[in-house]
This record gives C-alpha cells, sequence and structure tokens, in this order.
DNA sequence: ATGAAAGCGCTAACAA
DNA sequence: TTGTTAGCGCTTTCAT
C-alpha cells in the first residue's frame, strides 16, 4: 500500500506538499499539483484512516448502542443512522445490548474516546450512575432517569394518547394495554399516554387489563394476549406498545378465533414495514424514524468538539390506520 | 485521557513494561506489576486502539457489506456476525448497498486496509473485474460469477428442491415461482433447484408461472401474486425466493380471496422471525443463519495473515414446515 | 509555496 | 526482567 511518503519521492516533491494536495490545502504551484495528482493516481494512493486520526484526535467513528438488530425497529433505524453519518463522514460501530444491564455496561466501557468520536444510545436497564461517557451521546427515546445528556425522539405521551383515543373513536371501552415495563422509561410514558386518554373519556382505569411484557418480542405479545383472552371479561380493543407485540397478540387472538378488529382492534407502536403486509394489517403509531436518526446525528456532530451541552429534540410522529381497528 | 506514558511515570517504571503488564506479556516483577496495575486504575487507562492498530498494522474492524439492514435476514445476520466478531476482538462496519452496482462498488472501494481487516460481502450486481478486494473477503451466498473468494453459504439447488418437493409432495401440480433474476446468483440456483425439484416429478415447466421480482421485498411479492393470480389458469402453489416476497405473496392472495393453504400453498426462504407469526405462519427454508456468520468470522480470521486463499464452506439447512401449507 | 522535522500513542527490536 | 528508542503514516508548526 502506498503511503504519502512514497508519492512524495514519485512526484520528486515533499510530504507536505502531497499532504497539502490530498486535502485541498492552501496554494499549490499547478505544476506541482499536476506531479502530485499522477503520482497519486499511479500508486493508487488511499490515506490510512487510522494515522490520520491518530494525528487529529479523532476516530472517524460514531457508536451506535441498541438491544439488537433482529428487532425491526433498530434494524430500521441503525440503516438510517448509517445513512446520515455518512453524510458527515462517519462510519457507525453497531454495539448489541440486548436490553441487559451487563450488556449496556460493557457496551459503555468499550466506548473510549480512542474508539469513538461519539455515542447514540438506546438505553432500557442503565442506571443514572452509569452516565459517566468520555464522549458525546445521545440518547434515543426517553431514558427513566433523569440524566445530562440529550434525547432525541418523539412525544411518548402524545402518540400513546392518539393511539388510544383512536380506539375510543371506535366505541370500544374495555382497551387493554401491553408492555408495561417497571424499568424502561418509554414504558411509563406510553402508560401515561393510556391512562390519560382513558381518563379524558371517563372510561375506567382496570388494572387487570394492563400486562407488563419483559421483553417486547412478538412471543410476548402473544403470551400476554393469551392472558387477556382468559379474562373473565376480555378487553374488546387492546394497546400495544410496540409493533412487535401487536403482532404477537393478533396471532394470539387469531388462534383463539378471536376476530381483528371485530371483535378486537388493535393498535401498536412503531410502524414496522411488517405491519404493513401482516393481515389483517397493523394500524400503528408511526414515529419518523429518519428524522430521529438525522437528528441524532447533526446534534452529535454539531456536539463534538464544542463540548457536552444537553438538548432534547422531538421529532414527529403520525398514526397510520389499518385493518387491525378498521375493517376494509 | 491517560497514556501509556503517564502511567509508565506514575508507576515509575518505563512505557515498556506497562505494555507488558497491558498486553499480559512475559514476566513482570511481582512489585512492579502491582505497581504497574495500581496506576492503570488509578489513571483509568484505556489503550488507544488506533495507535496500537498502527503500529501493529491491524484495524480492528471487518466490513460487512450487505444491501440493506430494513431487510430482516441481513439484520439478523449483522447481528450474528457482530456477535462471532467479538470472539476475535473484531469491531464490525456495515456498509449498506441498496443492492446497486453504484453502492456496492462505492462500497469496496471505501475498503482500503486502513480501514478494515477483512470483509463480509453480500453481493447483488457486482462484476467480475470488481473484485479486486486488498483484503481478505468472503461471500455469503453465491454469486453469479466466478471469482477466487472464499464463500459460506447453504445449498441453494438442494434447498430450493426440498421447498418444491414439499409443494409436490401436497398433491400441488402447478406450482408456481416468484423472484427470478438475471443478476443474482442465489436466484438462478433456486430457480435450478425449482425446475429440478419439478422435472423429477414429471411436472411441466411453465414458464409464465415463473416471475421475476427485480427486489426482494414485500411489495414486490404482492406485485408478482396479483400477476399470478391474474393468470388464466392460476398456480395452486407458490416458491417464493425469500420470506419477504411470499409475505407479500400472502397478503395479495388475501386481498383476492384466495385461501392459503387451502387454495393456495406458499412456502417462502430465509425463516425470518416474521414468518413464525404471520398468519398464515409461513412454511420456510431456514437456513442456519448462526452458523454461517461464525463460520464466515472464522473464516476471515485464519486467512488474515495467512494470505487469500479460496475456501468453501457449506452451512445447513431446513425446512420449516407451518400453517402456508399445511392447516393446522 | 514548499521542505524539514516533530510528534500523535503505541509496540517491538535491541540493549542493558 | 526492564529501559531506550525507532517508527507505524499522517498532519502541522516552523523555517525558508
Amino acid at each position: 500500500m502506498a503511503t504519502l511518503k512514497d508519492v512524495a519521492r514519485l512526484a520528486g516533491v515533499s510530504v507536505k506538499t502531497v499532504s497539502n494536495v490530498v486535502n485541498g490545502y492552501s496554494f499549490v504551484k499547478p505544476d506541482n499539483r499536476r506531479r502530485v495528482e499522477e503520482a497519486l493516481e499511479a500508486t493508487g494512493y488511499r490515506p490510512n484512516l487510522g494515522a490520520r486520526n491518530l494525528r487529529r484526535g479523532r476516530t472517524g467513528f460514531i457508536a451506535l448502542v441498541l438491544p439488537e438488530l433482529s428487532i425491526p425497529y433498530f434494524a430500521e433505524l441503525a440503516g438510517l443512522v448509517i445513512a446520515a453519518a455518512q453524510e458527515h463522514e462517519w462510519n457507525v460501530l453497531i454495539e448489541q445490548t440486548f436490553g441487559t444491564l451487563s450488556g449496556e455496561r460493557s457496551a459503555l466501557a468499550s466506548l473510549g474516546p480512542h474508539l469513538v468520536d461519539a455515542a447514540i444510545l438506546s438505553p432500557e436497564a442503565l442506571e443514572v450512575e452509569d452516565f459517566q461517557l468520555s464522549v458525546p451521546a445521545v440518547i434515543l427515546g426517553e431514558h427513566a432517569v433523569d440524566v445530562p445528556i440529550s434525547r432525541v425522539g418523539i412525544d411518548n405521551v402524545a402518540a400513546s394518547k392518539a393511539a388510544v383515543r383512536h380506539l375510543i373513536s371506535l366505541g370500544r371501552t374495555r382497551i387493554a394495554a401491553i408492555g408495561a415495563h417497571p424499568q424502561r422509561g418509554t414504558a411509563a410514558l406510553r402508560l401515561e399516554g393510556y391512562r390519560a386518554a382513558l381518563a379524558e373519556a371517563d372510561l375506567p382505569f382496570v388494572p387487570s387489563l394492563v400486562v407488563p411484557a419483559l421483553n417486547y418480542h412478538r412471543a410476548d405479545g402473544a403470551a400476554a394476549m393469551k392472558a387477556l383472552l382468559d379474562l373473565r371479561e376480555p378487553p374488546d380493543a387492546v394497546f400495544c406498545f410496540n409493533d412487535l407485540l401487536a403482532i404477537g397478540a393478533m396471532r394470539a387472538a387469531a388462534e383463539r378465533f378471536v376476530r381483528v378488529p371485530s371483535d378486537l382492534a388493535v393498535v401498536g407502536f412503531d410502524n414496522n414495514e411488517e405491519s404493513v403486509y401482516s393481515s389483517p394489517s397493523l394500524t400503528s403509531i408511526a414515529p419518523d424514524k429518519a428524522a430521529i436518526a438525522r437528528r441524532a446525528v447533526d446534534l452529535l456532530h454539531r456536539q463534538v468538539g464544542s463540548g457536552p451541552g444537553r438538548e432534547d429534540v422531538e421529532t414527529p410522529f403520525s398514526l397510520q390506520v389499518r385493518e387491525s381497528t378498521v375493517a376494509r
């Protein structure tokens, strides 16, 4: 692999001149510039990023810390973050935590300033004392504990309220919720929105209709739904805290011959691509994922260099109404 | 951030000794070791990976080049590759190509030996002359053109044959195929398996029952299925070259009130998690993705240092029979 | 406008 | 066993 020195020797100039050309600096004598460019071409020179970054004191990477890529929401988000990072010449390093405290801690621990310039976090279990980051960071979605770190995401309370209001507008009165979780900040907020919408419509809050979920996978949604259907008075609607839970819930309903939406209306959260093609298709809260990714990366880019500084960005969402609440 | 020198000064030893301790080399006098370890602890020293790798001539990264993370198969695979890479102290850099030739070319171009130690590729459009890689690489799945690069994947012909044989064993005789593609190597092989299974059962090969798909998204499967249902003699079964196409096909069938599996049996390929929870659940070829990820990473690890060398690894697969072919 | 040389933090010869 | 030192490839003063 050709180095700057090789190119310099071939062009008959100093490394400085070559470096100037490569980086588009200052004025290089046209004659030298031409010679250098020819040498660059001839050697197929490619800068050694490691060396450059060592010198510049930056790494050229940002970390994206998330539970798992096999969860569609995070996979879609990761794709968008990679695209957004590219615009700032950043490469993205993905770390999976599997939503465990130890996984999240070890991901954070590996985030030395030597490895990444900044980090995007989707924590689920971290505690306040864990947030001693050595690089600028931004949290996606809310977190249970209040930490002095920037945040990008939608208004979870408002979004959940919109989802439940929609169910109420359909005339449903026994509306269940799946996905309560003691640790997760977003779960608490979504529950809050759920309760607010019920209160607003003078519907009673029935604790037995709120089912917790330790994980937010399809299997958890199915299990929760089965429990709800076993109730003496089963719900006529259910608000699931993510689409995966909703997909699982619909599956469980189908297995019990409960019809969606006539017997049971279902709303999800995340608007996964999968939900557009399920049968029935799933009504869901659709956060603007592209906006989340772009704003998070931009925010980080601004923060690198200018020090920490907390900033909260609210991104838009919409309610996508589909067959799981309104038959076609 | 503390450097080796800082630690050395604090411990009253040379950087070499500290380096030795950090890297677990040779014998360090117990007394010194203790002092160094205390200093390490006190300073919170973390090695600068960039500098270390610059010196060692490696980068600590491998690239994973794939079409897009929003495709569940690649998202699941990426998660497994990240996990496997961790065992070799590799970080994974994901590059999305969106399946285009230009996207794949620019991804390869950015793969200087300075950036990554090796690469895992899932190419779809690359041509033979593009494979002038400067680092060890392995291709996941087959590729249309024959290149001297290692390969890890299942036997696509055998897998497709198994899928179609299953449909034949159900008594289906007009079996369609969705996903033919002029460029993709895997598409050609899956088509080959499809034809072989038909021939084996003395079923005619009907060209109009083979529908191409430019992309392998759900929408493409739906469009293809609609075309098939418009045929004068529609199929009684369909083999889709991936699960996404199959999900789209089932959706299109449902919209036309065609019942799965009674009117139409459907088989997919990839065994996405999504397919277990769809209604009806989807019969699918299940490649052992964890094995693919692990073998690919291991192979690369062996190849780094020992030079190129081509090696083909065949990983196992199975057929998961579900409701889309056998009603419960 | 260009060259010489220092140095980013680390590892590895080579000495001691 | 430990210290000294060169150098990985690059950028950047500081001269010229």
